[in-house]
DNA sequence: TTTAATTATTGTAATTTGGACAATAATTTA
DNA sequence: TAAATTATTGTCCAAATTACAATAATTAAA
C-alpha cells in the first residue's frame, strides 16, 4: 500500500496510468491474472490490475508498485508493450495507459487482493469475460506481443516450471500458436537451445516417466554474446 | 499550423507528447527526419519532430498533426513504437512521450520547416549528432524495432523507390544487419516475396543494367487472406 | 569493331533442415 | 506376465540453404 492516495482530481483532467498484465501457465493453459474492482468506475466487474502514476514516479516502478498493491506480487520485473489514449477510454476524464506485462510461474507465486482490489484471480484466455475500460482489447494485443516473443526469445521458460518435460514445453507452443507439432520433429527443433538433462524424472503419471529438463541460461547468454546461437521457433 | 497554441503550463504539470520518427532510406543508407528546435529547451539542437497532445486528441491523430506542423509532411500513417517516461527526461516539467514512426521514400516527399522548426533534414543513422531531450536513445530503441520489423513484415518497400533492382533490394537489408549476402542465395531466399517483373531497366550506370521490379501488394494481402504465405527475411 | 571490365542473372552440387511416419524403450496397471 | 500408454530415437524423402561457378548483357576503352 502507498503511504498516500491522491485524490482522482489531484491529477488534473488528464492522468496516466499503467495496466500490468500477468501472463501464467498451468494445466497447459496461459492465464492472466486479473483483479475484481471494488471502486468505480466499472465496480464489480473484472480488470487487468492497474492505476494511476504519480506524477514523479517513473514509468517501470509505478508498473511494479502498482502491481503489489493490488496483487501482493512483489518484484516483478515488467516489459512495456503498449500505449493506449483513445480521448474517452476512461469514463471520468483523459486518462492515458502504459501498458506493462511480466511471465511468471503461477505455482511460485501467491497473490492477494488488496487495496481497491475486491479479488484476485488467474484467468484463462480461452475464457475471458468482458472486463473494464477497453481491457478485453489491450490484453488481446499484449498478448499477439507476447506470442510474437515467444518466437524469438526463450521466455517461454519464465512460463513453465523450473523442471519441465519436453512434453510439456511442446504444449506450451501447442497452445500459443494452436497447432500440433510432431513430437519427434518437435525434438530436432529444439535441439540447439541449451537444455540441462536431469536424472530426475517425472513422478505421478501412471505410464512411463518422461525426463526432466531444465533451461541452462548461463550457457544462453554466453552463445548470445558469442552470436553462436539465436533462439528460434 | 493548428488553431490555436495553448501555453506550455496550460498543459498542467504533466502532459502528453508524442514523438514522430520518419525513416527513409537512400544512397544506400537509411535516415532519420530531424528538426532543428528554435524553441526553448534545447534552442538549435536537432531534435525529433515532436510535441504536445492536445487533452481530447487521439494518439495516433496528435502524431499526425504535430508532424505535419513541423515539417509539411501530409497524410502519414504512423505508427506506435514505445513510450518514455523518465521523470526528469524533460527540464520543464513531467512529460511522458509516446513515440511512433512511419517509413516513406524519401524522394517522393517534400518536407519543410514549419511552426517552431527551424530547419529539417535528413540525417544518416551513422552520423547522429548529440539531439535534444532522450532524443538519441528514443531514436536506437524505435530503429531495434524497425529492424525487427523489417525480418517480419515487407514494410522494405515502403522504404525503396517504387520500381527497384534486386540488388538495392539486398543493399538495404545488408545496410540494416550489417552482413554481407551472397548474390546468388539472396534470390533465391526472395523467390516468394510477390514481386512484379517490369520490362524496363535501370538508366545511367556504367554496366549492364538491372531489371526493374516493383512489390505485388495486391497479391501478398491475397496471400495473407489464404495464409499461403508469410513474409520472413 | 573488338576486347576488357563490370555487374546481372542463372545454375550446380553438397549439406543441412523439416516433415511424415515407424520402431523401440520404459514404465504402470491389470 | 501381458496389455496399455507414453517417451524416445531412427529413417527416409523432400525442401531449403550454402558456397561457389558459369553465363549473359552492357559500357567503355583500345
Amino acid at each position: 500500500m502507498s503511504m498516500y492516495r491522491i485524490n482522482f482530481n489531484d491529477f488534473f483532467t488528464s492522468a496516466f496510468s499503467v495496466d500490468c498484465i500477468l501472463f501464467g501457465y498451468s494445466e497447459g493453459e496461459i492465464k492472466a491474472l486479473l483483479i475484481k474492482r471494488a471502486m468505480q468506475p466499472f465496480e464489480n466487474l473484472w480488470a487487468i490490475p492497474g492505476d494511476l502514476i504519480y506524477p514523479d514516479e517513473d514509468l517501470e516502478q509505478a508498473a511494479e508498485r502498482v502491481l503489489f498493491e493490488l496483487t501482493g506480487l512483489n518484484n516483478i520485473k515488467m516489459h512495456q508493450s503498449q500505449t493506449f489514449g483513445k480521448p474517452n477510454r476512461h469514463p471520468q476524464g483523459r486518462v492515458i495507459t502504459i501498458s506493462y506485462f511480466a511471465l511468471l510461474r503461477i505455482e511460485d507465486f501467491e497473490v492477494k487482493a488488496s487495496s481497491w482490489a475486491g479479488d484476485v484471480q488467474w484467468v484463462s484466455l480461452k475464457n475471458m469475460p468482458d472486463l473494464a475500460f477497453d481491457h478485453n482489447h489491450i490484453l488481446a494485443s499484449t498478448y499477439e506481443m507476447l506470442k510474437l516473443k515467444l518466437q524469438n526469445e526463450p521466455i517461454c521458460f519464465d512460463l513453465l516450471p523450473e523442471r519441465f518435460t519436453l512434453n510439456e514445453f511442446q504444449q506450451l507452443y501447442e497452445f500459443a500458436f494452436e497447432q500440433a507439432f510432431d513430437k519427434a520433429n518437435f525434438r530436432k527443433k529444439i535441439k540447439y537451445i541449451p537444455l540441462i538433462a536431469h536424472d530426475e524424472k517425472q513422478q505421478n503419471v501412471k505410464h512411463r516417466p518422461a525426463k526432466l529438463f531444465s533451461f541452462n541460461r548461463e550457457q544462453y547468454l554466453l552463445s548470445l554474446e558469442n552470436n553462436s546461437y539465436t533462439f528460434k521457433m
